[in-house]
DNA sequence: CTGAAAGCGCTTACAG
DNA sequence: CTGAAAGCGCTTACAG
C-alpha cells in the first residue's frame, strides 16, 4: 500500500539496512549514501511506519495519564487539564505521546487501567494517587513498569511521586493574614481524610506557633465544597460571640460564597475579614474585591511528573523520587489591610 | 521476555494460529481446544501484546484529538476538555483509545500533526476548524484518512465536521427576551470574523424579524472578550440616550462584567435591564442574580464527532457527514420578568 | 476444526 | 561503511 523501506532501498540501491540507519540518524553512513537514500525517500514521499518501528523496539513512546472524572461537575475544576498540558508540553520535544484514559470508562469496558500496561500499549503511566492500590502497583513494580504519582501517598509509601508543597500553602496563606495583623483566624478546608488537607491544616498550625498564636479548635472546619457551604459557614461565624477576623480556605468556590456572606452582613473586606484562598481559578479574580490566593502552578506539575517518568523510563532506576513543588501568594483585595493612612515619604513612587 | 503466544501453544500443546484464533473469540475453534487455551493462558499469565497485534493489522486503535492551545489562559476555557472528556467516553468503549496533541508543541518539534498522520501512529483524527488548512485536508484525502473537524468550516467547505447549532444559539436567547417583553435587545459577540459568530448574529436577526422587529446597528457590537469589556460595553450602553432595555451576550465572563457595571448603575436586573449569555462556565451561576444561558453541550459534541469518526474509520464513505446540535436555554434571575405579581390560581404549586 | 508458513516494516548483531 | 539475515509477536489465507 503505501511507500516502504523496500521501496527506498531499490531507488537508491542499497539495502534495507543502510535506508534504516540513514533514518536513524546512524554515524556509519557515508554522506554520499545518505544523500542519495534521503534523495529516494524524498521522491518516493516516504515516511516511517511507526507501527512497524514500535514492533521492532518493543516500545510506542506513549505514556498515559490515568484520570479520575465523573461527569459533568469535575468540568468545573481545571485541574487535570493543566496537568496534561504540563505533560504533553514537556514530553512532546522529546518525541513522546501522550495517551487520555479515564478510569472509569476504561472500567466499564475492561480490566481498567491495567490493560494499558500488560498489553504494552504505553510507555509509562502518571495516575492520581486516588488510584493507587497496593495490588496493581505491585504488578507494575514486578515488571519494572514505569509510573509516578500525582499527589503524596498515605503513609510515606515508596514510589514515585510529585505533588505541590501543600503544608507551605497552609503556611504561607497564615502567615500573610497575622501579618496584615489579623488575630483569630479561622481555616476551613474540605475533608481531612485527604491527606492533602491535614498537610494544609499543618502549614496553617505551623503559621500560628510561630508567631505565638495558639489555635482554637472551633475556627478550624472541615467538610466545605460548595459556595453554599462557604456562605453557611460564614454566616455562622458572624454570628458568634468571638468571632474570627480572618479565614483561610481551601477552596476557591467556597471562599467566594463565604465573600459574599461577610457582603451580605455588612462587613467591610478587608478590614474586618480578612480571607485568603486555594487556587486561582475559577472565581478569585472575579469576586469584589478579588480574593488573595495561594497559586499552584498545575502546569509545572505536569511538566515535573513527565520529566520524572521519562527519567524512568529511559534509566530504569530501583531508587523512588518525591518531589514537592513550592506556591506563592497572590495578594489581592481580601487581605491586604492598609497599615497607614499615607505611605511614608521615601516609599511613594 | 514476557510471555508470548509461542509459550502459549507449547504450553497447550496446539499451534500459534490456534492461540490466536482463540484470542480473537473465533468460531472455527472447538471448545475443548479453547479451553485448553485459556487455562495455559491463565497459567502463564499472558496478555497479548498490542503493539505485536497493532504491526499485524496495521493499525492502531488510537484516534488524536489535535488541539490549539496556548497557555495559559486557555485554561479558563473548558471548551476542549469536555469535549474530549465526551470523545474518551465514546470511544473507550468501543476498543479505541485517545491520544492529545498540542498543535503548538507539535510544531515546534516537528511538522505538526500531519506526522501523526503519516507514521501511522493514529488511525484517525478530530482538528478544530482553526487548524484546517487546505494543503493538509487535501493530503490526508488523498490518503483516505479519516478525520473529523469540530466547528463548520467557512465556505460550505465539504468535509466531516460537527459543530454545536449557533444560530439556534442566537435565536432562542433573543426570542427569549422577547417573550419577557424586551424591546430594545443588543446585541454583544466576540469577533464577527469568526463564524460561529456570525452564526450567533444571525440567529438573533432571525428572532428579531420573526417578531417584527428591526435591528438597530447601534446595538450590535463585535469585539468583547473580557469582564472588563463588558463592564466598559454595559457602561456606555447605559450613558446612551437610548439605551438597551436587554442584551445578548455571547461570552459569559463579558455578561458578567456587564452585569456588574449594571448594577453598579443601580439598574434593577432583570426588570430594568435583561441579560442573556452563552455557555454555562465558568461564571453564570456564581453571579448575582445568576445569569440566563444557552448550555452547550460539549460533552455531546465529543461524543457525536468520535461516533463520526469511528464509523469513517470502520467503513470509509466518499460521502462527508455533517452535524449540527441543538441548544438548550437555562433560565436564570437576568432574564424572566414577572409578568404579574401572583400567579393565577391554577398555577400555584 | 487445526497447523505450517508467509507476512506486517522496521532494527541490529554479525560478517565482511 | 554496507549487506544478508534473523527477529520483534501477532494474523490469516491456504491446505488439509
Amino acid at each position: 500500500m503505501s511507500v516502504t523501506i523496500k521501496d527506498v532501498a531499490k531507488a537508491a540501491g542499497v539495502s534495507t539496512a543502510t535506508v534504516s540507519r540513514v533514518l536513524n540518524n546512524s554515524k556509519l553512513i557515508s554522506p554520499q549514501t545518505a544523500e542519495k537514500v534521503r534523495n529516494a525517500m524524498r521522491e518516493l514521499g516516504y515516511f516511517p511506519n511507526n507501527i512497524a518501528r514500535s514492533f521492532a523496539y518493543q516500545n510506542t513512546c506513549i505514556i498515559a495519564l490515568v484520570v479520575d472524572i465523573e461527569e459533568p461537575t469535575a468540568f468545573n475544576n481545571p485541574y487535570f487539564y493543566q496537568i496534561q498540558y504540563g505533560i504533553e508540553k514537556y514530553i512532546c520535544p522529546k518525541g513522546y505521546y501522550l495517551m487520555i484514559a479515564n478510569e472509569n470508562t476504561l472500567n466499564h469496558s475492561g480490566t481498567g487501567f491495567s490493560q494499558l500496561v500488560f498489553e504494552k500499549r504505553v510507555d509509562g503511566l502518571i495516575l492520581p494517587v486516588s488510584l493507587l492500590n497496593k495490588h496493581l502497583v505491585k504488578k507494575m513494580e514486578d515488571q519494572n513498569f514505569p509510573f509516578v504519582i500525582i499527589g503524596e501517598p498515605e503513609n510515606g509509601y515508596d514510589t514515585n511521586w510529585v505533588d505541590v508543597n501543600n503544608k507551605m500553602a497552609g503556611e504561607i496563606s497564615t502567615t500573610h493574614l497575622i501579618e496584615n495583623q489579623f488575630q483569630r483566624i479561622a481555616f476551613v478546608s474540605g475533608s481531612q481524610k485527604d491527606l492533602f488537607n491535614k498537610r494544609r491544616l499543618e502549614g496553617y498550625l505551623t503559621a500560628l506557633a510561630k508567631h505565638g498564636l495558639s489555635p482554637d479548635p472551633d475556627l478550624i472546619k472541615e467538610g466545605a465544597f460548595s459556595k453554599e457551604d462557604g456562605y453557611a459557614l460564614m454566616s455562622e461565624f458572624m454570628g458568634r460571640q468571638n468571632p474570627p477576623d480572618a479565614v483561610v480556605f481551601t477552596d476557591n468556590l467556597v471562599a467566594f460564597g463565604a465573600l459574599s456572606a461577610a457582603k451580605a452582613y455588612g462587613r467591610r473586606i478587608p478590614d474586618e475579614i480578612g480571607i485568603v484562598s486555594f487556587d486561582n481559578f475559577p472565581v478569585a479574580e472575579l469576586s469584589e474585591p478579588p480574593i488573595t490566593t495561594v497559586d499552584i502552578d498545575l502546569i509545572n506539575l505536569g511538566i515535573q511528573a513527565a520529566s520524572m517518568l521519562l527519567q524512568e523510563i529511559q534509566l530504569p532506576s530501583t531508587t523512588k523520587q518525591q518531589s514537592l513543588l513550592s506556591v506563592r501568594l497572590i495578594k489581592r483585595g481580601t487581605s491586604e489591610r492598609a497599615r497607614r493612612e499615607q505611605p511614608a515619604p521615601w516609599e511613594r513612587s
